[in-house]
DNA sequence: CATGAATGAGCGTTCATTCAT
DNA sequence: CATGAATGAACGCTCATTCAT
């Protein structure tokens, strides 16, 4: 029981350490006073730093699968649930920014590793890509989302988008930051809706009305 | 000028090591002997290791702006200059796939630093967004993009998007590496065009045909 | 009863892994595993670790004593029993290779310590000399083995030479490994009979006769 | 020439430290302030902690075989040679004592390896044999020295005895411990000169007054 | 300027020992 | 008595940095 405890906290300490180092910044030294354990412990849970900061990592990975495979309001439109889950990942990366964080370092690192390592991770990356190509795929079943991509791929953008959103546009407005406006570029892109059809923006428009900024010119990046 | 080279050997040397181990995983004396200079003579040019590995990376984006800012062929649309620009980036991505590493591991590190140096960092990093945004702004003026979104803003998101297709779309099928894709999807979202305006699918049609992919499906992401 | 088992596999747990490594080279884990017992087990029986392996080698003491004092048989002659003795010390030196090592292991040590344990150790160490000693006693009375010399001394270089048959000779052929090849120079040396007495190599030649190789020429040493 | 010193001091300091101490209770730190090297320094010359003391008692050998091979007085007879031959390995051991210790530790540590390491120590261990072999070897030519066992037995149980001598009889008479002793039972061994040839005692005897204690009667080794 | 031998602070990891159960 | 999870002192080794040549 204690063993549960005992290696959740080193990872939580793992986690929040890596708040403001990197992993070969952190020693463990550090890791096991920050989780009240003596350095000997955390070697009986894992086989050694770099064990450490992969499990933590993949728990996160999980812990974002949870968070996007969770059920949303029940009656809610395909938009408004995708919606829900822009908002959650979303939320989890600003939220969780550490683990966040740790898991982009280890996506990271495991461009240069092989092996089982690299195939357990794979399998933890690819559940998150599945929880949200799972909604994405009813919006193929409902008709509003194109099928020529597979769903794995468009989860992969939407994902890769709200990272964008995390990481490059922390210090944007507000405005740009809000999760309708990641949702409307997956959606509709950056084309502008009088390049398609004859309605002009009347289409486009009408759709981008449904809670999006329209007006939101003179909004630009500024450095974090 | 021989100055110049060994500070270039250096970084080359640094950029190359990158491949395959992260940044604590590199020593100096692998710098040194891959750039062919006495250890010392690191120190020469660069502070210390982590100067070395900045200024590698903001080297990159120099690089990487130089090419994202070469006229492309005249007389093309803007829809081929994108579609230039991406290839181009895309292209630096797979073929300078170390210092893409070395950029990306820096910008991660930024996060954490403070100060000048943060400072220099974004500079360099807003270069290359606006670079991007240079020419996305050509699609504003065309009437072609939106401009209730900051071009600055879109070539993030655009960018963003390139890493995805790099770095999570590595090992999908060559249908979906393909920029156009990628264009495609920045340009006019995962949504289906029947859902805006009156012309149908048409509009949509007519504008994917333009050299996209209309039949991908049956495509899936593989694992890297 | 227990308490002696317990006692006993731990022992013998520390002299079976002492096969392959040395002292700081096994770990109390592994002597527990070993032994069928948990790690705190040990320190009931045994001060510590140092004690552990002190003891199993005094215990190896005794067991070696045990052999050289057992009863020959009757009616042996004087060189029987010694030659008795030499394989019985030789058996033991090969059968329990790893008791031995332990044994010599601590010997070695016990060139560094100082106090009571130096003081049991060489109790011990005493009484395997004078059990030899007693035997080869005998041969004083019966006015075979000089007696310019303490037995005592002599015990020693007999076990000196057994040892150098069993670690520096162990890939020595057959023919010079026998017992009969160490008595004989504990006997009678290495040198030529002619130098001695009158009677030319007769005497010499006369005794070597009795069961000893007296035609090894051609014999090297091999390395192990 | 700096780097055959420090590599010298650092091999000194080992020696010096095993004084009183084993392999696995001397750190390199101690090591590299009794050499008053830096650290790392250590680790330029060598390749571990193990590889130094490996070289240290390399060398300890290639020493003691200079010091068995440098000639003797010339116009000495053989058995003047071969005493000589013994007082110097004897008095290696004796004021080389930590150097002494040192190899018999790591001769030790052969058994358990195998290897182009325990090629390489076989080889060093070889030459000392082969060294006091050859003047063996002489002995066997002046038909003084028993033909009918290989000369590096021999010398392998000469050397043997000496170690008897120098550890478990460190504590014993001087006149145990003289060097005649050693020599003349490794000559006529330890039997009594009355059972071989006619002569009595008279062979014998005229050979033992050869400077060899006679009448050593009330001898006794004495706990170290 | 260039070099690379020397340095030693610092780190990951081990493992003998303890003690609550 | 027996256990094995927990501990943290201690150690071997690395490697960024310096500086004499």
């Amino acid at each position: 029981m204690a063993r549960r405890d005992k290696r959740q906290d080193i990872m939580r300490a793992a986690e929040k350490l890596f708040t403001t180092r990197r992993f070969h910044e952190i020693t463990t030294d550090e890791v096991a006073e920050a989780a009240q354990v003596g350095k000997g412990t955390i070697y009986r849970y894992f086989q050694d730093k770099e064990d450490l900061f992969f499990q933590t990592a993949m728990s996160g990975f999980d812990e974002l699968c949870d968070l996007v495979r969770r059920k949303g309001p029940s009656g809610a439109s395909f938009r408004e649930q995708l919606l829900e889950v822009c908002g959650r990942v979303g939320m989890f990366f600003a939220r969780r920014k550490q683990l966040f964080r740790l898991m982009q370092a280890e996506d990271f690192r495991m461009a240069l590793v092989a092996g089982s390592i690299h195939d357990r991770w794979l399998g933890h990356r690819k559940q998150l890509v599945a929880a949200v190509a799972d909604v994405i795929r009813k919006g193929v079943a409902e008709k509003v989302i194109r099928e020529d991509l597979p769903p794995e791929v468009l989860a992969n953008f939407l994902l890769g988008m709200l990272r964008t959103r995390a990481r490059d546009l922390a210090d944007a407005p507000e405005a740009v930051r809000r999760y309708e406006v990641v949702l409307d570029l997956f959606y509709h892109g950056a084309g502008r809706a009088v390049s398609r059809g004859t309605a002009g923006q009347a289409g486009r428009g009408a759709c981008r009305t449904r809670g999006l900024p329209c007006a939101t010119g003179g909004l630009s990046t500024r450095g974090r």
